[in-house]
DNA sequence: GCTTGCATCTGTAGCAGCTACAGATAGTAG
DNA sequence: CTACTATCTGTAGCTGCTACAGATGCAAGC
């Protein structure tokens, strides 16, 4: 028995709101072959269904742990084949981990780097600015 | 005794070598306004003499610490105005620090949300991929 | 039927911070 | 004079949206 009649369907701005994403983001993943061109109405508006809703959440849950579009594709493509080895799936995760972690790395590195001039600043208690000082200063020089 | 003569020019191509900076790169920070607008040769080629190379060492440093354009302008404005007092410049570099601290905060949380998903995934141990899975799970069903 | 008012449509441009290319000159070495 | 390289300008592309303008669609009230 199929149950199309009971699948209520929606507007955009409907699927902007039960799935927090914007509309404008929502029409951009489209163009860009994110998400499926869905059926339009009569006037030409996308007319979306449950498993629309569904698919876009996967791509927001995706985006909010920093996934590429790109590498989101490659995921849902996983997904349509009907994949249930982990494979492939682990191999996109696991790169993006590692991406993670050494941006982290190097915002750390960052984060010590400016710490160390902050600190050394400390405004009406000296003539010139340790800020501009080291900004002024060729790498060379400081590591000597 | 003014000793222009000694200031040794260069072309484009030698301060991108002395700097470590794309072609490219200055020419687009002379555009947006990060570097003076160089004086020209007759054939309307850019020449460069010792001042420019300090101040796109600057620029370049800036930018290895992560400052935006925006903040690198404003520091530069400083400099010109011989600003030795650190007030203005501090602030900047607190407002930077804070941004950065405040993303590896979040890099943190993603890292450590994606290895609960890869650590859950053992290739050919199960049917389902527990990262699949993941993201098709609401964010609700999950926190539950 | 007609108007009001909102939702949606398409197409385009903007953001940061570059990078890359095409096609035109400039300058230099042989 | 010819090659060859360097530089020039102007424009488009990258990621992932976001924001607009101007044109329609559509339901509700009068």
């Amino acid at each position: 028995m199929v149950t199309n009649s009971r699948a209520k369907s929606v507007l955009i701005g409907t699927l902007a709101e039960r799935t927090g994403v914007n509309i404008e983001t929502i029409r951009y993943y489209e163009r860009v072959g994110l998400l499926p061109s869905p059926p339009r109405s009569e006037g030409r508006w996308r007319v979306y269904d449950e498993e629309h809703i569904q698919l876009l959440n996967f791509v927001r849950r995706s985006r909010e742990l920093g996934f590429s579009l790109d590498d989101i594709r490659a995921l849902l493509a996983l997904v349509d084949d009907g994949n249930t080895e982990c494979g492939a799936a682990k191999k996109i995760a696991l790169r993006h981990l590692a991406d993670v972690h050494g941006k982290i790395t190097s915002l750390k590195r960052l984060e010590r780097a400016l710490k160390n001039m902050t600190d050394a600043c400390r405004p009406g208690d000296q003539s010139s600015c340790p800020i501009i000082e080291a900004l002024n200063t060729s790498a060379e020089a400081r590591a000597s």
